[in-house]
DNA sequence: ATGTTC
């Protein structure tokens, strides 16, 4: 597979015949040397290039410079299919259906929560149940759940977990209305009825930071983000085990209905059908419903957070300026508006591991972030940075409005288990003053920070390609594990 | 990511 360097940290595969599938349009990977290096490693250009052979496929399958393997697509891929008739992939969005991360800020400073971070981050992991298979602490039923996944972030609102000004602040609203929870089975109502409000396993993490360094201080202000030191909360979390089985059941649907259909594919982890189809409009409604509870869960567990600096320091969350920065969406499918040679075009935006970034102006952007594009939230892993950034135009051109999520994994979970005794990785973390509070060891050894990309150079290449731009960076004082 | 192997 040859990969061209078309200009400064844009690569190019020309389309050619893959396995007996045209790839129908190129390939473009956004990465540097070291990072071109690290994703060589996989398979994900391997991934990606089956990706360009989707029918309805538009203008080019990208790998951001966070890519790795993921099941089908890669993960920190794009990919945009024609909204009419295109192909719709389970696999192109993941079994995390909206994960996704959000930022909260406060007006306290390192030197507020430095000595009580033992004991605050023992607070918040008895109020948010954390860990493989945890369980919420709110008690809903069926009805409860189905009215949550079917009303998004107007559930939490109504049930007094949310303020007006965090669903202004959230993407899409913190709803999909394509959203029907009829076409959930059962099973995955069943998963996810106890897991509301929890965070989960894996890379999903609850972090105190403060801010490292400001990169433009205008748009950091516009953001609330005023000085160095200054505390922040990042939430990273999805639909827990609810999107995984509405994953699983919709990858079986898909799978039997491209036997029906007689659509074939060079990957059967590519399993996919034509937007026209009842069974792609039933995945996307079933999507829905997943996006509107990872929106929940990461409202609750903000809440939560709320509570015990409330009760810590004794303040309010408007004394405690504790205001929802943004909140984005990692793993999700939007039908979007784009310009194709000059032409607006519909289209279903696959974004799996991937930030919409939009611009300045775009529509979709809160009102009081019109000028400044629409806040982009790059993690790290543990122990290393967080980004704040915002779309800029380059964005539509390059990436359909997207960036990359994270640092993205160049290990697998099994290897880095091997490689990175938990001890160790704990004690690294405490030398560089990061205290962690885990639910088991396993996960700490999975998720050490040798098994991620450096994320610092995965958002340096989004920031020099123009799609981006730095706001802040913050690095970790304390970090929930789950 | 996930009651980590339908």
């Amino acid at each position: 597979m040859k990969v061209e360097k078309i200009d400064d940290n844009i690569y190019e595969i020309s389309p050619h015949k893959k396995n007996n599938f045209d790839m129908k349009v190129p390939v473009h990977i956004y990465a540097n040397d070291y990072i071109l290096n690290k994703i060589k490693q996989d398979r994900t250009l391997d991934q990606i290039s089956n990706v360009a052979t989707l029918k309805g496929i538009r203008k080019h399958a990208i790998a951001l410079s966070d890519a790795h393997q993921g099941y089908g697509f890669c993960i920190g891929g794009v990919a945009g299919t024609d909204a009419s008739d295109g192909m719709v992939s389970p696999g192109g969005v993941g079994y995390d259906i909206n994960c996704g991360v959000r930022l909260l800020r406060t007006n306290l400073y390192e030197s507020d929560v430095r000595k009580i971070i033992p004991d605050l981050l023992n607070s918040i992991y008895r109020n948010i149940p954390s860990g493989l298979g945890s369980e919420g602490k709110i008690n809903i039923n069926y009805t409860d759940l189905e009215n949550l996944v079917d009303n998004g972030l107007n559930w939490a609102l109504e049930n007094g977990y949310a303020l007006e000004k965090d669903l202004e602040h959230c993407e899409e609203n913190g709803f999909l209305k394509d959203a029907d929870s009829s076409l959930v089975s059962k099973k995955a109502k069943q998963r996810g009825l106890g897991q509301v409000g929890s965070l989960g396993s894996g890379n999903h993490f609850l972090e105190i930071q403060k801010v490292d360094k400001i990169y433009n201080k205008d748009i950091a202000k516009k953001l609330g983000i005023h000085e160095e030191k200054q505390v922040t909360v990042m939430v990273h979390t999805g639909s827990r085990a609810f999107g995984h089985q509405v994953c699983t059941d919709s990858l079986r649907m898909v799978e039997r209905a491209m036997n029906k259909y007689g659509i074939k594919v060079p990957d059967r982890e590519l399993a996919c059908v034509p937007a026209d189809t009842k069974e792609a409009q039933n995945y996307l409604s079933q999507m829905a419903c997943a996006a509107n509870f990872g929106f929940n869960n990461r409202q609750l567990i903000t809440h939560w957070i709320r509570e015990v600096f409330e009760n810590f320091f004794k303040k309010d969350v408007d004394e405690l300026d504790m205001n929802l920065i943004y909140g984005v969406c990692h793993n999700i499918l939007k039908k979007e508006e784009h310009q194709i040679n000059g032409k607006k075009v519909k289209l279903n935006i696959h974004r799996k591991g991937a930030t919409r970034a939009f611009p300045p102006n775009h529509p979709e952007i809160p009102q009081d972030y019109k000028s400044i594009g629409q806040p982009a939230l790059i993690p790290g892993t543990m122990g290393s940075a967080s980004y704040l950034c915002v779309g800029k135009q380059k964005a539509m051109d390059l990436s359909f409005g997207s960036t990359a999520h994270g640092a993205g994994r160049v290990m697998s979970r099994r290897a880095a288990d091997r490689k990175y005794p938990a001890r160790n990785v704990m004690d690294d973390l405490e030398s560089k003053g990061i205290y962690i509070k885990a639910a088991s060891m396993k996960v700490i050894a999975e998720e050490a920070p040798g098994a991620y990309k450096d994320v610092d150079a995965v958002v340096q290449v989004s920031h020099d390609l123009g799609i981006v731009e730095k706001v802040a960076r913050f690095v970790p004082i304390g970090v929930v594990k789950g």
